[in-house]
RNA sequence: GGGCGGUUAGCUCAGCGGGAGAGCACCACGUUGACAUCGUGGGGGUCACUGGUUCGAUCCCAGUACCGCCCA
């Protein structure tokens, strides 16, 4: 034994960390632009720099990596490009709760630039953390590559993408109805809203009809928008409401009338039938208003407080505050009629979770209607593929309604838009001050003071760009551009196909003409092991590093990569990763065993050497492994190739192969038998280690590299392919046929109750090949003692009898000690008889059906004409010794 | 209201037009020179329900029920 042992206690933590700094020294993640192999490029879904691992990333990393190793092994150029996100919103809001709570500052004490140096400060200080997090899982991507959306070069190239839809005019400035976050003081886009059903009341109103007694009940569920009323609307076909068309009403606690108007957007059976229109303030009455044309009435500052625009005694109230001083006040002017509970979506601001107002302000829009016809076709054509493909119809249903995008924000840290105005309001888009200035020049011939615009864009529109912009683009000359985009294939989260995976297409639609990735695998969501969404309120949170310390990164991997079944949620336990665990230490114990037996030392290597049965089976299974493995991962579908890993090296290579040999090498004297054996036995595990690196790729190169000193990573090593050899399909069945008698004798040893170790003597008396040229590997796994007799010698009350298909075996009864046992001796055969005619009913069924005859497959027919003569050749057989 | 997905063993889930599967849990036996983070064997299912297509349906289609998600 030339080779090192496995420790029974590994501490992964140090391997995995001794690993990873050798991959990243020998540069294994880097890509290789220049040199001639075929690409295979893949994106990192960039995290926010202010986020943590959290199990979603540890799945997407997870499959990215498979990916990323499996084919680096397949010899491609693999570029998988990383970096971080800045995180609007996000990053901002961190930074101003740690001034808060360190020096009891807000961002207006320090100012717009000092606030902004504090966050690139923090960003420098804590942005890397999930770097640092993701490469704990192992994960493989080119880190020298690294970028973040706030970079220079990213920045010019949302410059670039802002100016030149700016001048195409798919950019624009526009007044319009938003959604207004107060709690954050920013526009956001409808992506961001998030509706909640939530307990809510209706409130009915009475509206007087001018120079009438009479008045119009109306329900609301936000009664202090009433100050905003422009109108009343009713259905034209409705008869209640007919004749009061084009009439006034007083509208409720103010001096004002608005008119009863018309709409067929009106439904008659809602309510009262009579809806009030306010259309600066409500989403839906905002359309009712354009099209009617309304005045916009605005009675909320950006701060949801009441303006000028009502009545002195309300204003300045907050408005939610204000709503039951109002109902107090509409029932002291008979105004009130009811207040019922109901249920209704409430819009919350997915950062915030403040309510969403509706507010008519000053926006940028990214009208990406055109876009999206062109990112629908190409879908459609196929040159972007879903995985699943359920996800299309998703796609096609958000992007055929899609609405202009809100792309300004009113906060500070994110690209500032690029555009400079001219006192009289005309704006210029330009990459800097100067250029500016100069287009300023050319239009008016003189210079004009201009002032940039101080909102920022939102953030996804700087990761929209993220598979050109990394990649040098605007600069399509740029080596990595050329080679790398389009990219392979995006993995990615459903929650963020609308937020990014639709805007890069449209991005890329719109520049390139180009998809931006020809593949789109879409992975689950994880969830706790009861169903659950994780969530930090709820405490069931799992964190990947806490599993890594404690399981490993790879027992992590495969657990995430064996559950990551297509279209299906996971849930995850910190068990699951436990028990799955074993698997990786069963593999390890397989290499000191093979090591223990001097495997790994045999030189020799031609394909065509293995004559041995065992060897021939063994490596005609790894061969259809191989490909299902292959396949597998190729199609997206990572549980199964795990399982088939999984199946593979357990249930095949250690339950039955190394038992096999066990007895070669111990009782084989043919040198040159042994021989093969080592060496076949070594060529499959190495194979193994090959197959399931993608998956575990610290033990397995852990093991390739450090035990079996190889000098090549398993990363540098070719991915297996089938290994050709001559085979004689006899040897193959062979050894399925000795496993069929030694399953058989184990069932019949453990239906007697006789202890494993209890070395039973086993007759059968029809002269049997498989049988009598492996009586030893037989005997020793059976723990059983074959022994062929005449007839006669078991034909006799003193044995029992046990029959399958292939053999009669006969125990002598004075082996069996279980009373029980011996009484239903004669029931068994009878029982097993009963269960026979079943299963022939069946078949008789189908075999006896002419339609299936004529109509079924002739390998079907076959089949079934095959089982149905060997049921039948087990019944007459059972028959003969029942009545013998 | 519209759309999508799910319902298979006690649990977690694969599979999917022609023999109902895995892991865990459970039961029995076992510490045999790789492995007790283990081995061998076993019990356990009308594949939600109702129709249809088919020679044949857990699988395809339609509908129903329940669960989950997305959109409005």
């Amino acid at each position: 034994m030339i080779f090192k042992l496995i420790e029974k206690d590994v501490d992964h933590l140090k391997l995995e960390k001794k690993l990873y700094q050798q991959w990243l020294d020998k540069n294994l993640f880097e890509a290789k632009p220049e040199e001639k192999n075929e690409k295979f490029s893949i994106m990192m879904p960039p995290p926010n720099v202010t986020g943590t691992l959290h199990i979603g990333h540890a799945l997407n990393m997870t499959l990215q990596d498979i990916l990323a190793r499996y084919w680096r092994m397949n010899k491609k150029d693999v570029l998988w490009q990383p970096g971080t996100d800045h995180a609007g919103i996000a990053t901002q809001k961190i930074v101003e709760s740690n001034l808060k709570s360190e020096s009891n500052l807000s961002k207006n004490d320090l100012g717009k630039e000092g606030f902004i140096k504090k966050i690139w400060e923090w960003k420098k200080k804590s942005g890397d953390r999930i770097i640092n997090q993701i490469k704990r899982l192992g994960a493989s991507p080119d880190w020298k590559r690294q970028r973040f959306t706030l970079d220079k070069d990213m920045s010019e190239a949302v410059n670039f993408t802002f100016i030149e839809l700016f001048k195409k005019g798919l950019i624009y400035k526009d007044k319009r109805l938003v959604n207004w976050d107060i709690n954050l003081q920013t526009a956001i886009s409808d992506l961001e809203v998030e509706q909640l059903e939530k307990k809510g009341e209706f409130y009915y109103i009475k509206y007087f009809i001018v120079d009438s007694s009479k008045y119009l009940e109306v329900a609301t569920t936000r009664p202090e928008t009433l100050f905003g009323d422009q109108c009343l609307a009713v259905n034209p076909n409705d008869v209640r409401y007919k004749n009061l068309i084009g009439k006034k009403v007083h509208l409720p606690l103010c001096n004002e009338t608005i008119p009863i108007i018309a709409d067929d957007y009106v439904d008659k059976e809602k309510g009262s039938g009579v809806l009030k229109i306010t259309p600066a303030h409500d989403f839906n009455d905002y359309k009712i208003g354009k099209k009617n044309n309304l005045k916009l009435k605005i009675v909320f500052d950006k701060y949801g407080k009441f303006n000028k625009n009502v009545p002195i005694k309300y204003q300045g109230m907050d408005r939610i505050k204000a709503r039951n001083i109002i109902i107090q006040d509409l029932k002291l002017h008979g105004n009130f009629i009811k207040i019922e509970k109901i249920n209704h979506t409430v819009p919350y601001g997915d950062r915030s979770s403040s309510i969403i107002e509706p507010y008519l302000t000053d926006q940028w829009f990214m009208n990406v209607k055109p876009l999206a016809e062109k990112v629908l076709k190409f879908v459609k054509n196929n040159e972007t593929k879903f995985h699943p493909s359920s996800w299309n119809k998703t796609f096609f249903l958000w992007l055929n309604q899609i609405e202009p995008w809100c792309i300004s924000r009113q906060i500070w840290w994110g690209h500032r838009i690029p555009i400079w105005y001219c006192p009289d309001g005309k704006a210029f888009a330009a990459n800097n001050e100067d250029q500016a200035n100069k287009l300023a020049m050319d239009f008016y011939k003189k210079k004009k003071q201009l002032k940039q615009e101080t909102d920022v864009l939102d953030t996804w529109f700087s990761s929209a760009l993220w598979p050109m912009s990394t990649l040098g683009w605007p600069d399509t000359k740029n080596i990595y551009f050329k080679k790398y985009f389009p990219t392979n294939v995006l993995v990615t989260g459903f929650d963020i196909i609308f937020f990014w995976v639709a805007r890069m297409m449209m991005q890329s639609a719109n520049f390139t003409n180009k998809v931006p990735f020809e593949n789109v695998y879409i992975h689950a969501l994880v969830r706790d092991q009861y169903g659950n969404k994780m969530s930090k309120s709820k405490g069931n949170v799992i964190d990947p590093l806490n599993i890594i310390d404690k399981f490993g990164a790879d027992a992590l991997r495969y657990t995430l990569s064996l559950m990551a079944a297509q279209g299906r949620d996971i849930k995850l336990s910190e068990e699951n990763v436990k028990i799955n665990r074993n698997f990786i230490t069963k593999i390890r114990n397989a290499y000191n065993f093979l090591n223990k037996n001097g495997c790994f030392e045999i030189s020799k290597t031609t394909d065509s050497y293995f004559n041995n049965k065992i060897n021939v089976w063994i490596l005609k299974l790894l061969n259809n492994y191989i490909n299902s493995i292959t396949h597998n991962i190729e199609n997206y579908k990572f549980n199964e190739a795990t399982k088939d890993i999984y199946k593979f090296t357990k249930n095949i290579f250690c339950d039955w192969y190394l038992e096999f040999i066990k007895i070669y090498l111990n009782n084989e004297n043919n040198e040159n038998i042994k021989e093969e054996i080592k060496l076949c036995a070594s060529m499959v595990f190495k194979n193994i280690l090959k197959l399931a690196h993608p998956f575990i790729p610290f033990m397995t190169d852990d093991i390739y590299v450090n035990y079996l000193n190889n000098k090549n990573f398993i990363m540098q090593e070719e991915w297996p392919s089938d290994i050709s050899f001559n085979f004689i399909e006899k040897s193959f069945n062979e050894v399925e046929g000795i496993i069929d008698v030694i399953t058989a004798c184990r069932n019949i040893k453990a239906s007697l109750k006789i202890e494993p170790r209890n070395i039973i003597e086993i007759f059968y008396n029809v002269d049997n090949a498989v049988i009598k040229n492996n009586y030893i590997l037989i005997n020793t796994l059976g723990r059983i003692k074959l022994t062929q007799v005449k007839n006669e010698e078991v034909n006799n009350t003193n044995f029992m009898k046990f029959i399958n298909t292939n053999f009669i075996f006969y125990i002598n009864k004075k082996q069996v000690e279980n009373k029980n046992i011996l009484s239903k001796d004669s029931k068994l055969l009878e029982e097993q008889l009963l269960n026979l005619e079943k299963d022939i009913l069946v078949l008789k069924n189908k075999v006896g059906n002419d339609e299936f005859l004529k109509k079924a497959p002739p390998i079907v027919v076959e089949k079934f004409k095959n089982k149905m003569k060997q049921k039948l050749s087990l019944k007459n057989k059972i028959l003969t010794q029942i009545k013998s």
